[in-house]
DNA sequence: CACCAGGCTGTCT
DNA sequence: AGACAGCATGGT
């Protein structure tokens, strides 16, 4: 049993927000998978109880992966508190870049339901199975794995799946390591070379997986809450506003701002669920 | 049956 | 540079 310390930690939000697709409830807590690792994981107060663990899943990895020293932002505005004051406990997590790259290759105009779909499928169907006690998980397949075959066409990945097999037959022999060095800039770049890849999922992937806490994912729901509550007509309207109001961590903002946002839709609406 | 979903690509100004 | 249709599929 792996015990970590997380003071203010809120395990549900983090994972409901939309950031991460790999995980499920079970009756004992959450089931999550992510890259070559998997466990089983719920709280209890300040702690994080984690009964199931892959070899590879350490206390120190699971405060790296859910950012456990990352300390919330701060309000800006009555808008930005009631994001933060709704998603309290909330950490925008560390993901590995190649799952993260399918994860919002797959989330291009769709549901948040489907893309959990469609990624824990390719995790299935191309990666490998594992036990944890009397859950199973699976691992999520490496560059190379996804190949365009019949597993490939029964995810009903509608055009996305073209993007799958292409990136996975690129970085199978042409890491991403690269990115790591690079800076904001010359990263979304490199990241804008991959087919199916514009500016709001080069985004996602800096924010989430190399650690550009000011990358500023513009989606939907973000377009609508900058439009709404701050003005702004344009993307790049939009940046400077975000750079501007939320400083350094304004992707960390965009998190909160996103899962508040959905919420308060589903209240409304009754949708996703 | 419309319209929307964590948008991107190709095309036309 | 900016506007805009088309896109696979599923949900509301």
């Amino acid at each position: 049993m792996l015990r970590v310390h997380a003071p203010g930690f809120s395990l549900a939000h983090t994972l409901a927000s939309g950031q991460f697709f790999r995980y499920e409830e079970t009756g004992d807590g959450y089931l999550v998978s992510h890259g070559q690792r998997a466990f089983l994981a719920r709280q209890d107060g300040d702690e994080l109880l984690v009964p199931h663990a892959t070899p590879n899943v350490t206390a120190e990895w699971l405060e790296h992966f859910f950012a456990l020293d990352d300390a919330a932002p701060e309000p800006v505005d009555t808008y930005s508190a009631q994001a933060l004051a709704f998603c309290g406990g909330m950490r925008v997590c560390r993901q590995e870049p190649w799952e993260c790259l399918v994860g919002f290759l797959a989330s291009q105009n769709n549901h948040v339901p489907r893309i959990r779909q469609i990624m824990t499928g390719l995790a299935r169907s191309y990666g490998e199975r594992v036990t944890l006690g009397p859950y199973v998980a699976y691992t999520f397949p490496e560059p190379g794995a996804i190949i365009p075959d019949a597993r490939l066409d029964a995810l009903k990945a509608g055009y996305r799946a073209r993007y799958f097999a292409h990136a996975s037959e690129t970085l199978a022999h042409e890491t991403l390591e690269g990115v790591h060095g690079l800076d904001y800039d010359d990263a979304k770049a490199a990241l804008m070379e991959i087919p199916g890849v514009g500016p709001k999922v080069a985004d996602c992937i800096l924010l989430f997986a190399y650690g550009h806490r000011g990358a500023f994912p513009i989606d939907t729901h973000v377009a609508a809450i900058m439009r709404e509550h701050y003005r702004a007509r344009t993307t790049s309207g939009m940046q400077r506003k975000a750079r501007t109001l939320f400083g350094e961590n304004a992707g960390v903002m965009q998190q909160y701002l996103f899962h508040y946002r959905r919420h308060t839709m589903r209240r409304v609406a009754g949708a996703f669920s």
